[in-house]
DNA sequence: ACAGTATTTATCCAACGGGTTAATTTCTCC
DNA sequence: GGAGAAATTAACCCGTTGGATAAATACTGT
C-alpha cells in the first residue's frame, strides 16, 4: 500500500505551460477586454493555478502586453510570406485585400485585442519595443506595389501606401468588429456566408475600381481565378 | 447662530441630475470600457451621490444601455438633417462621408461606446427595443442617393446601400478609432491636421472614384470646387 | 404649518479580484 | 540517493466595487 503513490501528480513543462498560459490569456483577453478579463478564470483556462501566471509572465498588465505583442508578431509574420513582388499590381492589390479579410476571419481575438487596446489609447502599446519596429518593411512593400502599378499604368494615382493599406485594413476590420451591432440595426446577419461573399466582392471591387479606373463591376467576382481576361477589358 | 443654516444644503433637479448622471456616464464608458468604468466616479463626475444613478437610472447595465441608446439617437438625428435629396449624387456621397468623418471627429465617445458594445457582441443592444427601428430610413435615403446615380450616368454600378454605408463608415471610423495603435506601429501622429485633411481627401477620392470611374485625383481636395489641382505624393 | 412624498446624503457590507507567502512536488546532477 | 534548484500548489491578504439600507433634507398641496 505504501507505493501507490507513484502517479505523478503534475508534470513539469515550463515552456508549454508558458504557450497555454498565453494561449488563454489571448482568449480571455478578446472576449472581455483588459479591465474585463479575469486572472483566475485565465489560470483555469490553461490548467494551471493562478500563481503560474505570476512565476512564468508578470502581472495582469504585462501578461496583457505580452499577448498584444504576440498577436502583432504573428500577423505581421503572414504577411511577410504575401509574396507580393511577383505579382502585377491590381492582383497584388487584391491578395493583400483577401489576404486580410481571411486574416481577421481567422483570428478574430486579433479584432477585439486591438479595440481593447485603442479604447486604452495604445497606453500599453507604447511601452513595448519590440513592435515599432516590425512595420516599415510591410509599408515598403505596398509602397513598391503601388509604385508599379503606377509605371505600367495600371493604376492612376500614387496612393500613400499608409492612407491605402489603413483604407483596406478599415474596409475589412470594421465590418467585423462591427458585425455584432451592425447586425442588430440593420437587421441582417452579416456573417453568414453569402455576406461575406458579398463583402469581399463589394472590397475588391471598391479599392481596384478606384485605383484602375475601371469599372467597379468588373472586379466583383472574388478569388477569380483567371484575372487578367476580367480586368483588362474595359466595357 | 441657530439660523445659520439657511444656506441650502442641495438643490432639486430631478431633470438635470438625470441629464449630468447620462453625461458622467457616457464619458466614464467611452474612457474605460463597460467593465472598467467605475461607478463611484460617475457619481463624482455628475457631482451626485452614488445612491443618486440607482435612483434616477438604475444599476450599471441600464445606466450603460441608456448611454448606448442615446448615442445612436443622436447620430441618426444629425443624418436625418443632411438632405441628401437635393444634391447631385456625387455631391450627395460626398456630403455624406464628411459628415460622417466630422461626427466621429466631435464625437470620439461614440465610437468608443461602439468599440465597448461590439466587444460585448452587442449583448446589450440586442435588448434595446428603441434603436432597432430606426435605420431602415437612413439606408432608404442612400439607396435612392444611389439609384439617383445609376440613372443619370453619374454612377457606374448600383452599389447595396447597407454595403455602401459600411464602408464609408469603415473608412471614417477604423481610421478615428484605431489611430492609437496605428499611430504607434507607423510612427505618425495620425490626429494632427494634416494628417486628417489628407485622411478625408483620401476617402472621398476613393469612394467616390471608384463609384464614378473617374480619377481618383479629381476628388482628392475636399469640398474643392475647382477639382483639377491633384495632389499626388511622391511615390 | 403640517403631513406626505420626492430627492439626496452618509454609511455599510458581502463578494470579488489581483497579488503574495509559504509549503509541496519534481527534476537534475553529483 | 540526496542536496539544491525549478516548477507547481494551496491558502491567505486586503483594497475595491457594486449594490443596499436608513436617515436627512427639500418640496407640495392643503
Amino acid at each position: 500500500m505504501a507505493k501507490a503513490k507513484r502517479t505523478l501528480k503534475w508534470q513539469r513543462d515550463p515552456e508549454g505551460m508558458r504557450l497555454r498560459i498565453l494561449e488563454a490569456a489571448k482568449q480571455e483577453f478578446s472576449a472581455h477586454g483588459l479591465a474585463g478579463a479575469r486572472v483566475d478564470r485565465i489560470a483555469a483556462k490553461a490548467g494551471a493555478n493562478k500563481r503560474m501566471l505570476y512565476y512564468h509572465v508578470g502581472n495582469k498588465d504585462e501578461l496583457y502586453l505580452a499577448v498584444l505583442e504576440g498577436a502583432y508578431d504573428k500577423i505581421r509574420s503572414e504577411e511577410r510570406g504575401l509574396d507580393l513582388e511577383h505579382l502585377d499590381p491590381p492582383e497584388a492589390i487584391r491578395r493583400l485585400i483577401e489576404f486580410t479579410w481571411n486574416y481577421f476571419l481567422r483570428n478574430p481575438e486579433f479584432l477585439s485585442l486591438l479595440q481593447t487596446e485603442n479604447l486604452a489609447r495604445a497606453k500599453h502599446l507604447k511601452k513595448s519595443t519590440k513592435v515599432k519596429s516590425m512595420h516599415s518593411p510591410f509599408v515598403e512593400m505596398i509602397r513598391t506595389v503601388v509604385r508599379r502599378g503606377v509605371d505600367s499604368g495600371d493604376f492612376q494615382v500614387a496612393v500613400d501606401p499608409v492612407q491605402l493599406y489603413i483604407s483596406i485594413a478599415g474596409l475589412c476590420f470594421f465590418y467585423l468588429s462591427n458585425s455584432a451591432t451592425l447586425s442588430v440595426i440593420f437587421g441582417r446577419d452579416l456573417l453568414d456566408k453569402k455576406a461575406k461573399d458579398e463583402r469581399l466582392a463589394h472590397m475588391v471591387g471598391l479599392v481596384l475600381a478606384a485605383l484602375t479606373g475601371q469599372s467597379f463591376a468588373l472586379f466583383e467576382i472574388a478569388k477569380a481565378p483567371k484575372p487578367r481576361t476580367a480586368m483588362v477589358q474595359p466595357v
